[in-house]
DNA sequence: GTTTGCATGTTAACGCTGTTAACGTTAACG
DNA sequence: CGTTAACGTTAACAGCGTTAACATGCAAAC
């Protein structure tokens, strides 16, 4: 037996998994329920109230996807968050493409482990700059590069810049992030060592 | 004299400049002009349309940011986005954060030069890659790579991931540029030349 | 066992949104 | 003088988030 809440954020995420945009209103979500809308003010201060537990779940949901990699590498990391994407675009555009109260800020509440989907990808990079696999570098401002690059990519996708072909985005976002990782200026000659 | 059509732009601009947020509305653009709200019909088919000859200057006004640097190097031109951003956050937001009917489309419009603030940096990028500053490769994905990689960071900025000190963004900003510019991965010793 | 109280719902309404249909006014032109 | 186009109006519709006031049923308390 699930409480009303869940009940309620259920049908507001599948009403934005369809079609992803706006069109989910509260008189939609209590259609679906069988509800009059005034009846979700019994659980919800207002709609952002709603959203932001749509948003919740699907942080949850996103970190499901970045820890169900065997191998926990970044490159596997930057994979998992566009299959994310592609597959709940609703929730992406809610999730980051949307202004909210309880925004998490750069870099206080990233420095202090407050966003674990965030911290998965740091701990990778951390690992991996370890490992000699990546440069010796301030890890959250990397994380955050690496972050922002695949999210410049991503909304643009879900806001129609490139068609509707997920599978040519697939390669050309793949072939992105394959460029932050080499650079794009002419490495300068290294001095010595 | 400017044209009718021309006023409803100039003020939905200015409104938009305000609040940046969604909160221009037909009826505020009417009021502002001393008219009902139907009155824009005649001028534009809905508000989508309005909206369309906003972001058409919008692109101009972004243009004339690029081409104001006396150099046109990819840096100065990721500095002069950046203030363009910060400049014109309602701008921005209508710009590139929300869906519209008559976006530009990767790769076609964008390789048919379609965009003439893309072929500001697309030819800054051509450039460099001819003076050895940046890697010889694709310069349509390359450009692509990097304005992505903006566009990341500032729509979190916009949308209050960064809190509101403009200055402390615009270091985390050229930083980040700068770490894709290097590259995030140790480099691999250069077989030979 | 009646009563109290809370959880949960409803109806009616307000003010906001984009948009339409139908109707009016004014100026220009042949 | 009559026609036409440009420009604007009023009234209305359907949708939105949200509030206030009112109902109901069930569980615990006296």
């Amino acid at each position: 037996m699930v409480s009303k809440k869940e009940e309620i954020v259920t049908v507001a995420r599948g009403l934005h998994a369809r079609h992803g945009d706006a069109g989910v209103s509260m008189r939609n979500i209590a259609g679906k329920l069988g509800v009059t809308p005034t009846a979700l003010y019994r659980h919800y201060r207002d709609k952002e109230a709603v959203m932001a537990a749509v948003v919740a779940e699907g942080f949850a949901l996103l970190v499901e996807y970045l820890t169900r990699s065997s191998t926990p590498g970044v490159l596997d990391f930057m994979q998992r968050f566009l299959d994310f994407a592609l597959d709940e675009p609703g929730l992406y555009d809610i999730m980051f493409l949307r202004a909210r109260r309880d925004v998490r800020r750069y870099p206080e509440d990233f420095a202090a482990h407050r966003s674990p989907s965030f911290d998965a990808l740091r701990t990778a990079v951390e690992q991996e700059m370890r490992d000699g696999k990546l440069r010796r570098d301030n890890a959250l401002e990397t994380t955050l590069t690496i972050w922002s690059h695949a999210h410049g990519l991503i909304s643009m996708f879900t806001l129609g810049r490139f068609g509707a072909d997920a599978e040519a985005f697939r390669s050309i976002y793949r072939s992105s992030v394959r460029r932050l990782y080499r650079g794009v200026a002419v490495p300068k000659k290294r001095s010595h060592r």
